[in-house]
DNA sequence: ACGGAAAACTTGACTGATTCCAGAACGGGG
DNA sequence: CCCCGTTCTGGAATCAGTCAAGTTTTCCGT
């Protein structure tokens, strides 16, 4: 993972002043992919015990504006941070734990950009999630799609 | 729009007794597409006035549960029900506003349901989101790039 | 190094959407 | 028409995220 002077690197690099907070903030999110706030939270203060929930709350926030993370949130999550950007890639999402993990893109650098009826709208980005269950789940439940109520 | 025996006989075909808020909540979300939750309350109170939130919201889920609506809930917005169920669609959402429009899928009946990688995931459902800015909101600002999201 | 302006952080209360709870009211099969 | 189980009510709780005011830190020029 990255060391810290290349963390202190990305922040100059989009003209972010270098604080404790943003560096500990970044190397949690690098170090736990997916993580949601909360994880997040906790993973920075094993590096810096003392920072506020909102410190990171802004962090998170400055650095997604800075594009040096990226924010994601499936439908019935809470906000998720990645700090894989700029490339064209997508997850996959467990319905029984939440379980997030990445997924190329399967046709090309800007895959579905292409709605087949766009509304008169500009459409600039194309964001996919597959819904399933992941492999642990799935065998703890014996077979996902034969469950039914009853 | 559906007719309220049409209403009746949806609810009695997913097994569900037929009671006058279900029947006014479905009502209001085959009349107001991607309608949030407060939309959707209010208007219910124009057919009965006195529904409490928490009947619409228990109905909402009831409803859901019986795939007779579906919830949809774009990154950073309030859910979202939508009518319109069974069939393979996708959604534009507007950036600046929020707005959604109905997108039919580009590819054929499963579109995007095959990732490159999926992880060991046994994918079921590939959900497609697009981003942009509708042409009202691209009207009335001139340089879209430049709105920063609230 | 040093000072100070500007940016960032801390604290603590607050918001708003959604859910939980316990008891009252109701729908509809028999 | 009656009764049981389902549904509705109203209030309180929860939880992620936000606001505001005051203090601390960073970094630029000297």
């Amino acid at each position: 993972m990255a060391v810290e002077s290349d963390l202190h690197q990305m922040l100059r690099e989009v003209a972010l002043r270098v604080t404790r907070p943003r560096v500990a903030v970044l190397h949690a999110v690098h170090s736990h992919p997916h993580a949601d706030t909360d994880t997040i939270i906790r993973a920075t203060r094993r590096a810096l015990p003392d920072v506020s929930h909102q410190a990171v709350y802004d962090v998170l926030r400055a650095l997604t504006d800075a594009r040096l993370l990226r924010r994601i949130q499936p439908a019935g999550s809470v906000a998720r941070y990645e700090a894989r950007v700029g490339d064209n890639h997508h997850h996959v999402v467990c319905r029984s734990c939440g379980a997030i993990e990445d997924v190329d893109c399967a046709v090309g650098e800007a895959p579905c950009l292409h709605p087949s009826e766009r509304h008169g709208f500009s459409v600039d980005e194309a964001e996919v999630v597959y819904w399933g269950v992941c492999p642990t789940c799935s065998a703890a439940t014996p077979d996902p799609a034969t469950v039914r109520k009853g």
